[in-house]
DNA sequence: CAGCATCCTACCGGATACTG
DNA sequence: CAGTATCCGGTAGGATGCTG
C-alpha cells in the first residue's frame, strides 16, 4: 500500500469536514430536526417551532440548506404566498446517521457527570 | 402522546447538539482522525501530519478533546518529555458514525455536480 | 520536546427595520 | 405571508514569540 493511499482508507476526510460544513452552524440542525418531525412546514410555522430564530436566519439557513438539496421549497402561487419546506431522499438519508450521532453525544455527556 | 414528548423522539437535538459541539471546530476532526490511523502518537508527530495546525491550536484542541475523555494523554517522565495521545474507548466508539457521516457527506457532494 | 501567553482579525450570527 | 437590507458585536481561530 503507497503512503497515500493510507488516507483514502478508514473515513475520508475531506467528506466528513463537507459533511459538517453542510450541517454545521447553529441552526441548521434544529431546522432538520423540525422538518423530519413535522413534514412539509410553512415558513411561519417553521418559525414558531425553533424558538429564538429571526427571520434573517431562518431564511439564509433554509437557502443554504436548500442549496445542497438537504431540503425542498415548495412554493405555491397563491394570496397570501404560501411556500413549505420538507427534507428531500438526501435529507431523510441523514437521519439515521445523526440519531447514531446523538446517542454517542449522550454517551458521552453521561461519562461526564 | 403529550405535545412536548414529541421533542423526546426520534432523535434527541440537545445530545446532536452536544456531540457537534464536541467534534466541531476546525482541528478536531483531523486530530481524531490521525489518532485514529496511527494509533499513540506523540504531540511533535501529530503536529507534522496535521498539516497547517499551530502549537497554538493543536495544544488547546487536545485538552479540549481531552477534557471530553475522547482522547488520553499519556506523559512519560523521562527527558526529553514525551506525551503520547490515543482515542479512548469513547473515541473508538465514534469511528462508525463518522465513517457513516463521510459516506453521506460524499453522496452529497456528488449530487451537486 | 511539548506547550503557553499575547495580541489580532475575520466572519458568523444577530437586532432592527423595511417590502413584494 | 414570506421574506430582504443594513449595520454591528462577540468569538473562534491564527501569528508570533517565549519556556519548563
Amino acid at each position: 500500500m503507497k503512503e497515500k493511499d493510507v488516507y483514502k482508507n478508514s473515513f475520508d476526510e475531506c467528506s466528513l469536514t463537507y459533511a459538517l460544513s453542510v450541517i454545521g452552524g447553529k441552526w441548521r440542525l434544529p431546522i432538520l430536526w423540525a422538518l423530519n418531525q413535522q413534514g412539509p412546514v410553512r415558513y411561519n410555522e417553521l418559525k414558531r417551532s425553533i424558538h429564538g430564530i429571526t427571520n434573517m436566519m431562518l431564511t439564509q439557513s433554509l437557502k443554504e440548506l436548500e442549496s445542497y438539496h438537504i431540503i425542498h421549497r415548495q412554493q405555491y402561487l397563491e394570496v397570501p404566498p404560501r411556500v413549505e419546506y420538507s427534507l428531500t431522499e438526501h435529507g431523510e438519508s441523514l437521519m439515521p446517521t445523526l440519531k447514531a450521532l446523538a446517542k454517542w453525544g449522550k454517551n458521552v455527556k453521561n461519562s461526564l457527570s
